[in-house]
DNA sequence: GGGATCAAGTCTTGTATAGGATATAAGATA
DNA sequence: TATCTTATATCCTATACAAGACTTGATCCC
């Protein structure tokens, strides 16, 4: 009946057993990590869709052959990565990239005055394309692998703010260069893909704005301009997604907290 | 004998009982808040001093009356915010800012290619002043309280990157402005003041250097540098210092990790 | 119908206990 | 003396149990 899914306590009865392991070998994983490494495995495989209803705490941990405790931990730490959002009385649901959360995650670039908001997207450029020695290298594919390029402008408040080019592994999302594009791209990753985007790294620099930059925009060539070179990644590790955007930062302003 | 120094558990035996609290009142705290409030008390109070040694958590638990694994798991989130150091087989420590941590903690300008480091800095500026009302606005002082600005330049491998502007409260610093200034600013901090840097704010902008920068950076003004305004607060939530830093992002780029 | 009350299900918090893993120092042995 | 073993102190992992807090839905009463 019982039927540990992760690496089986030790042998015989698993009610009584508490060891994790007889060696704490080099490749040692305590138990709460390896539930946590498979329950991300079955949400990476979409055994629980974006938003669904993770059985209950005590259901899972029967399942998996372990006390509730670890599978408490293990959760938690999912927790403070935003993979699952918990509700007290009401259960565990794997994270969704709404609005909402790409908001308070993802998307830094806020109004000196203001609340913050998800900016509107206008797409100026879309093509599909083999990708370039270089794209192929920030990517992860082959060189003259399928790749979508876009180019958005996107406006806070009705002003023009960001130019943002996307470059994706077609292989990936196949079928995303015939698509009608939303405003938001790890909604459709994750709904409409079966990708979510798990990590993001962000590279800031300060630029100038090219004639082309600079006419979206409408300001001056030169202007400074915030430049960000974005790479994410999907829960299986593999790069998604890169994202250059350069920022038009008169009124806005990139925020990073440190606690 | 036992001396709960948070919340005491309802009533009499404090072996058997439980319960929390009999209220659930507005402004409940879980006991294991409560515990992390006294144990970062403490610290900001110097209690125990940057570097030492905490009880362990059995001595911890009986004297604040509650179970060690309500210690723990205060504890365990003190080591997530960096307010404290583990180590397995040795002891729970008070977290020390020294270079290594301001490193990975609080200074994000990395090399593009190369490992990262901790900058060089060299004092341009530095007087001792009356807070004018921009600078107590931000600072949480009055028009006119004493204050220190200073002026720095900071170099990465020998060349110069950054010019960062930094006004501290003299009243948390007395003396300060007669002190010979170290690199490291929130080690002298903490050491010398007992004032923990707990959190940090920046926003990021994209600007154009003018003469003065420029001069100081050795490059044509114009140029566009990243921008940082920082705020740090102290644990016990008081802004201890204001720092606008202009960075220049040729060959160094601002690291930004969203997971 | 509308509102209050209750019960069930779920996450959340707190306690207790046991053994594993790691670091250090003292002692035993060759 | 040099090395190995043991003991001790500490944090780390895992389990079990109990009760609080929140949400939802059903029931009851007016």
């Amino acid at each position: 009946m019982n039927d540990p899914v992760v690496t089986p306590p030790p042998a015989a009865a698993p009610s009584t057993v508490s060891a994790p392991a007889a060696k704490p070998a080099l490749g040692y994983q305590p138990l709460y990590r390896q539930v946590k490494d498979e329950l991300i495995r079955r949400i990476a495989e979409g055994v629980w869709g974006p938003g669904a209803a993770l059985p209950s705490e005590p259901q899972l941990a029967q399942e998996l052959g372990v006390s509730a405790g670890t599978v408490r931990k293990a959760l938690d730490e999912m927790a403070v990565e935003h993979l699952v959002v918990r509700r007290q009385g009401k259960g565990t649901y794997v994270g969704r990239h709404d609005e909402a959360r790409i908001l308070f995650q993802y998307f830094r670039l806020i109004p000196d005055q203001g609340e913050r908001q998800f900016p509107d997207s206008l797409m100026l450029e879309q093509s599909a394309a083999r990708a370039t020695p270089e794209e192929a290298a920030v990517l992860g594919v082959p060189v003259g692998a399928a790749i979508l390029r876009m180019r958005r402008k996107r406006s806070l408040g009705g002003e023009p703010v960001i130019v943002e080019d996307i470059t994706v592994p077609l292989d990936l999302f196949p079928g995303l260069d015939t698509m009608e594009i939303p405003n938001n791209l790890y909604g459709l990753y994750a709904d409409g893909f079966g990708v979510t985007i798990g990590q993001a790294v962000e590279r800031l620099k300060a630029t100038a704005a090219d004639a082309e930059v600079a006419a979206v925009l409408g300001v001056s060539p030169g202007t400074p301009l915030l430049g960000i070179d974005r790479l994410a990644k999907s829960l299986d590790g593999r790069v998604a997604e890169w994202r250059v955007s350069l920022c038009l930062t008169l009124r806005h302003h990139y925020l990073s907290e440190m606690r």
